[in-house]
DNA sequence: CCGCTTAATGAGTGAAACTCACTAAGTCAC
DNA sequence: GTGACTTAGTGAGTTTCACTCATTAAGCGG
């Protein structure tokens, strides 16, 4: 034995416990390099595993993304419940919603860009679980809508669909320079000017419009009433 | 000489000739494939020259794929000046934009797909020539609502980035399930929901203004009938 | 027709995802 | 305690790409 050997005492661990150091490992480096430059064999470095040991517990690259990115989402939804529950009012409800969906990005810009960049634009995205996720999700939106429809504050020709795509598209669309690194994202600012740019859209149409035409044809009948005085 | 071998015989082209028939094969492997699985030795395959070619022109896939993209962008820019300035008003020019880009998406959709997965959330975007592109087709949008306050149409107060944001970004949020090959995309329907979703937003608010001095007029006739009906 | 420029070649390189035959750690029956 | 068994973990491949570079010869100017 000329060479000392150094020999790498393995220590066998539950599933879980393995499933969960790589899920870490990944989590930090996705966010850290992003996908593309991520590579798995960083990963397993710091996992302190071996590249071939991630394939025991994950299909590919992109299935221990998603299964990263849906563990991520899951924390999201937990606490989101509560905290739309809690307001009253489609204006001030919206407005968290949109301010929520801000704050989030702001706060978690390396995987927004994430989910924006890979997650959602996989072609196998819609049959995933972190798809489900999204759902529900976006789902908070379209009751507040719903009830505000069924409580007569709310347009009820709207249609829902688009006015969900409306907030989550714009904030997205808004907040790319931001995630690129690029400029700063103002969430209150931001925040109140979607909702006020958004909210007369969705309102019921004023109801002046009627009273408008009839005090319009009153101030005729006036009209007439002064000149027919004045020929007095 | 015992095998018989195969001579290739190569011709040589002009620098243009070559770049021409390079981004018209990228073009359609890009467009079929996208980008991830498209190969360049298949792009190469198709274009009749061998791989090693294709870097004598272009930098990169990644540049191949981003002057592929320019190009044809600067031709969906060529016939896109005319079709704004000849129509008039600002609200049927906003539908004639968000029609316009809900068309294109369309009938572009594997171009689109590239575009918004592949060369907007790319890094080095915003030094791009494309990126400037993209500014000057976005720019269209921000001259109709500038000149739309200018001709006081529109609120003077409003975020033009913004309004900008969500048109893009709600259109191509509402598009991607069309773009992932999944459900229809009505341009004309969605169109006409998003400009009645968006205008309430930005039209001035309505000027009661008449309707108060009607109802004053209304109030001293009140008076005067009263007065009347006392004396007699 | 010679010689120069450079378009074009294609074998080769490196990197990275993924595979698989094998090793040995932990466990359990006895 | 010990042998048998299960399976976590290994690490040396394999494959597939994008990308490089020394070499070749096509076309052109003098």
């Amino acid at each position: 034995m000329s060479a000392v050997t150094q020999k790498r005492v393995v220590t066998r661990q539950s599933r879980e416990q393995r499933e969960a150091a790589i899920m870490e490992a990944a989590l930090r480096v996705f966010a850290d390099k992003g996908y593309e430059d991520a590579a798995m064999s960083e990963i397993a470095a710091l996992a302190g595993v071996v590249e071939g040991t991630i394939y025991k517990y994950f299909d590919s690259k992109q299935d221990l993304l998603f299964r990263v990115m849906a563990g991520w989402y899951e924390g999201l939804l937990r606490d989101y419940d509560q905290g739309v529950a809690a307001i009253q009012g489609t204006r001030n409800r919206l407005r968290y919603i949109v301010w929520r969906h801000l704050r989030t990005i702001h706060d978690h810009a390396a995987l927004c860009r994430l989910f924006f960049r890979e997650v959602r634009t996989a072609s196998d995205y819609y049959a995933s679980h972190i798809h489900d996720l999204n759902r529900r999700y976006t789902r908070f939106t379209v009751r507040i809508l719903k009830e505000g429809i069924a409580a007569g504050e709310i347009r009820a020709d709207l249609n829902v669909g688009l006015v969900r795509d409306l907030i989550y598209g714009t904030i997205e669309h808004h907040s790319w320079n931001y995630l690129r690194g690029l400029g700063e994202l103002t969430v209150e600012d931001t925040a109140d000017q979607l909702v006020e740019l958004l909210l007369p859209g969705l309102l019921l149409p004023r109801p002046s419009a009627e009273l408008e035409t009839n005090v319009a044809r009153l101030g005729r009948l006036v009209e007439r009433l002064e000149k027919a005085a004045g020929d007095v």
